[in-house]
DNA sequence: GTCCCGGTTCAGAAGGTGCTCAGAGGTTCG
DNA sequence: CGAACCTCTGAGCACCTTCTGAACCGGGAC
């Protein structure tokens, strides 16, 4: 396959790009460089291109260089404050979107007015789903992404979800889930027909910083079946010793 | 979809244009960065066109380069005294609108002059939906803002809103709200089958020097509640872990 | 058949999230 | 000056969510 002539996840799911075609540019900002590491594969593997910085000033000559249409941003960096970086990367890019990582405790006192530019953050330890889910949403509420073929609706069989709704259903039938299951359902549903292990899934849907055995996936595959697959003919699949597949029953 | 052939908000709802079709054009003259960061952020996500200043000289020079069809224009600048700047303003461009940035307990009497020309005012500290629902006024009232659909009036299912009286219906049925109430149930309706995470509404809905917790917000969707849904089909919904989604009761 | 292993499910503990009530303080208006 | 109202805080409670441990189940190897 010729690379630039069409852009595509190192998954193989056609990526989201932007309005010509090219990849997606992002820029991560963060003072952990196993964190960075982490968030620069997972963005890579979304097909868009990534580049990483560990401060306040190396954030800004990089942005001056790459132009990102989004930015990952730690709140708490070594040289500056977040907000001022902020500022600083409007003034490079003014359209340019924001996700920005937040200590859970170091709470919200610096969180304030930043979601109302149509920014966003998640709070540390975060999952790479989320990371990657809020992402989209910026950028394509942005415009920067060209749309999709079906918008913020993702559809597997007569499975539907709607991101910005937090809405499932099955055959019409609305489902409620819990924040996990639903980011569990998310994952499955942005890799249809395609076995993921166990590892994997802890890898994307659980935080990071996650210590627990892989039991709990068995778990929640066991809560998402009784939700998605009561009674109906069954979506998800296990692969004996290899992981789980979500595919559409009529194959 | 081409870009530019439509104007639309970042959030993806279509935004207030000029007759012409192109974005409305805002300054914002303020001081305080963190404050005109926060509000340049703000406008640009309803689809404006924004620039920033921050004092009297740079609004003036800001100004003739933009031709600004409004200005957010802070009272108390370093230079030079707001009304000043107001009318070498109306030198460069004798329609502009002008939204009035002031202390609270600012001198009445000057501020009743300027609401003589049209213009309007918030005091500070303000909430951004105030801001930008005064903005948009003003633009539509002075006729720069090509007139959308509905006019003032939102509608998501039986549930009405009348911006300008203030009035909101539901089933016909006339419902009294409070300012903060009124505040939260515009966001809420200008955002339909959305969810919007409390950190979203609390941005947007309280003043940006608002600390307190996202409790508040709980108290205010339970009083809200109990004047929009009450005995009646629930139309905002709790997405636990999420936060909150206002939707149409037949789905 | 029996054993082992991977997977499923149940039950329950621990903590978290959201809802409501009661009341204090502030503001507005008459 | 007092009454009414609005806004916010704190506490209590109910429910939900998440994860652990343990029992259970079924297939394949021997």
């Amino acid at each position: 396959m010729l690379v630039g002539a069409m852009n595509t996840t190192r998954s193989g799911r056609p990526a989201l790009t932007r309005p010509d075609g090219t990849p997606l540019r992002v820029l991560v900002v963060d003072d952990d460089p196993d964190l960075a590491e982490v968030l620069t594969g997972a963005l890579r593997y979304e097909g868009w291109e990534v580049r990483a910085a560990g401060d306040g000033a190396g954030a800004l000559a990089a942005a001056r260089e790459l132009l990102p249409d989004a930015v990952v941003l730690d709140v708490m960096l070594p040289d500056t404050d977040g907000f001022a970086v902020l500022r600083s990367l409007h003034q490079v890019k003014p359209d340019v979107c924001v996700l920005f990582l937040t200590a859970r405790d170091a709470v919200e006192d610096r969180i304030a007015g930043i979601t109302a530019g149509g920014d966003d953050y998640v709070t540390k330890p975060f999952s790479l789903e989320e990371v990657v889910a809020r992402l989209r949403g910026l950028l394509r509420r942005a415009g920067m992404a060209r749309q999709q073929e079906d918008g913020p609706r993702l559809t597997v069989g007569d499975l539907t979800m709607d991101e910005e709704a937090r809405e499932v259903t099955r055959a019409g039938e609305l489902i409620e889930l819990s924040p996990t299951e639903f980011e569990l359902l998310r994952f499955l549903m942005r890799n249809p027909r395609r076995v993921l292990s166990k590892a994997q899934i802890l890898d994307r849907v659980w935080s990071y910083d996650f210590g627990g055995r892989a039991h709990v996936v068995e778990l929640y595959i066991s809560y998402l079946r009784k939700k998605v697959d009561a009674g109906r003919e069954p979506m998800i699949h296990t692969v004996r010793g290899a992981g789980y597949v979500l595919k559409p029953v009529t194959k």
